[in-house]
DNA sequence: GTGAAAGCGCTAACAT
DNA sequence: ATGTTAGCGCTTTCAC
């Protein structure tokens, strides 16, 4: 037997179409108990579910969502790409997948798919975006919600989440003053991305309110993986008057220092602190676990459905201003922290 | 001024809609070329893009699969799901993704909510299944892909891909032989999970077939983790006799076993070789580097859309027939192996 | 080769 | 409170 259709309901049921769409949809204007109740058994009976595609045709929304991510295999998107689906689900909508790999050619297509088959709206949770991209995006009226990563945002129209590193890097810090450090060091990532300034600024930052400056604090910029971490790790224990606390750009690099300091026969957090960034699944594992500032990934997915929900239900009057809004850091204490040998 | 449609171009090039809908579709029964380039300019002038909505509600394609997954922060999802997407987008197909969240329910939630959206496919790529699941997907006539983990299939109909440990398990045993090691360890996950008896199953199998019988390899049970690999690392290598090679049952494990080598002052490969499972980008991050087999996550997703894609373009008549294939697992050969101490 | 007309399954005025 | 009538933007016979 044939998918039954909205029509089959309404015969069996011995009223309209409409009728049936109106029960379907829990419209204002009530329907008779009596007739809801008979449209509802005949819905059962024929285990009735509405075509969404027709439905999206003419009611003009899909109830989908596209997220474009620049790689899901990158354990960052795929993190916020899980926060992004658990919302959306719960709120009802779907959410179509893009991987930008890295190409803003590609990312350009998978756009122009994603407005051809109508999504509501659209996620960009990438390293980098591109203008011409918010322009097609902007000329077809599709709300869009961006990661404010090292985006340049030009247009104005454009919503974006944002990360406030300072806030948990800043606990760092008075977590190793606390400690009683105040020797410093900093294994930064590549200083060409706007995030390994943002980290590093942080930091220092918040080093020099409490007194420090700068200039004493020994920073070397990596490469944001382990081997950079090992090699800058051993850099700091080669130092003659080495500091007694690193606080690296993420978990990687300070895995490698922690991995450097077992080489060197130093011990964390005996002779050496060492705080990291992330919190990716690692950090609980390492030897010792490490202590953390933690970059909340599905909050971050999480937030922008929110915020791209907020965009499509609110009425027309308010559209056009972009809702921004921040994630916060935090920073999450393990085992890679002590007070430092006198 | 509002998105053109089909008309807006036929009326702009003289045509009907007929004619616009054939060249936009490439119709064999051809078309005057003449027509065909006024057509042609139409669409570019208006800049007409076809509404997929529209289109998938006559043509009943959707150009869209879907991806079930049980969780895309779990780095060999992601993966999979990297390769389901990259050959989807390739073949200008759009992927829904739904993680299943380990949550039955969800599953079957969302396996109706991708019906509903009229979903060319599905592709169940999870560590379980539910004939649930399975039912309501073939009374809806939608064709399954399915990942042959530990997955009983009851159901005639579906098609899956699998994965032959045998293989690249069989060449790490060879390349240990070959190096001269003749007393052997492994470390297994959880012996409840179908994957970790296969792969505990092809290394004894596999060391049997060359004269070494199970009993004289020492078997640890444990828990595909880290600190796992840590704790029967230790294990091992307090034993009286100790093993000169062991074969881990995934790369956490065989990184804890790394890690308490260290802490126990023994050379990898020097006084141990040790051979992981997976391939996670850790491996090659691990000091020294881990000898692996590799699982090609990536490749799993890449077939399982092409058997997805296969089994929608075949004619109805071999409708029914699964389709079943194999990816095969290989030996990747790094630093942590070496010819045992005498 | 090309056009006219019907229809995919639903929603949304507009009536009643 | 419910039914009627138009579409939504395409594809697809069936004519010519």
């Amino acid at each position: 037997m044939p998918i039954p259709t909205i029509e089959d309901v309404a015969n069996a049921a011995g009223v309209s179409k409409s009728t049936v769409s109106r029960v379907l949809n829990g419209e204002y204007t009530y329907i008779r108990d009596n007739t809801r109740i008979k449209v509802q058994k005949a819905i059962a009976d024929l285990g009735f579910r509405p075509n969404s595609v027709a439905r999206s045709l003419t009611s003009k929304r899909t109830q989908t969502i596209g997220v474009l991510v620049s790689d899901v295999s990158n354990p960052f998107y795929s993190d916020v790409v899980h926060g992004v689906e658990d919302i959306a689900i719960d709120q009802s909508y779907n959410v179509f997948l893009g991987n930008i790999n890295y190409d803003q050619q590609r990312g350009m297509a998978l756009i122009r798919s994603l407005i051809d088959r109508r999504v509501d709206g659209i996620l960009i949770m990438s390293s980098t975006t591109s203008d011409e991209w918010l322009d097609e995006l902007d000329r077809n009226n599709i709300p869009v919600v961006v990661l404010d990563w090292d985006i340049p945002i030009t247009k104005g129209t454009i919503s974006a989440i944002s990360v406030d590193f300072e806030i948990g890097i800043h606990q760092a810090v008075e977590h190793l003053l606390s400690l009683g450090h105040h020797k410093f060091a900093h294994v930064s990532g590549p200083q060409r991305l706007q995030t390994s300034r943002d980290r590093m600024n942080a930091f220092l930052g918040s080093l020099a309110k409490h007194g420090i400056p700068a200039e004493e604090v020994t920073v070397i910029e990596s490469n944001f993986r382990i081997d950079g971490g090992r090699e800058a790790g051993i850099q700091i224990m080669e130092m003659a008057n080495r500091p007694t606390a690193v606080f690296a750009g993420n978990d990687l690099l300070a895995h490698g220092i922690l991995s450097a300091a077992h080489m060197q026969g130093l011990s964390v957090p005996g002779d050496l602190s060492v705080i990291g960034l992330d919190d990716i699944w690692l950090a609980a594992e390492t030897d010792p676990p490490l202590t953390t500032v933690a970059l909340p990934r599905y909050e971050i997915g999480a937030l922008a459905v929110r915020t791209m929900l907020e965009l499509l239900n609110r009425p027309k009057a308010e559209e056009s201003e972009p809702i921004r809004s921040t994630v916060k850091t935090n920073l999450i204490i393990r085992k890679s922290t002590a007070p430092p040998k006198m």
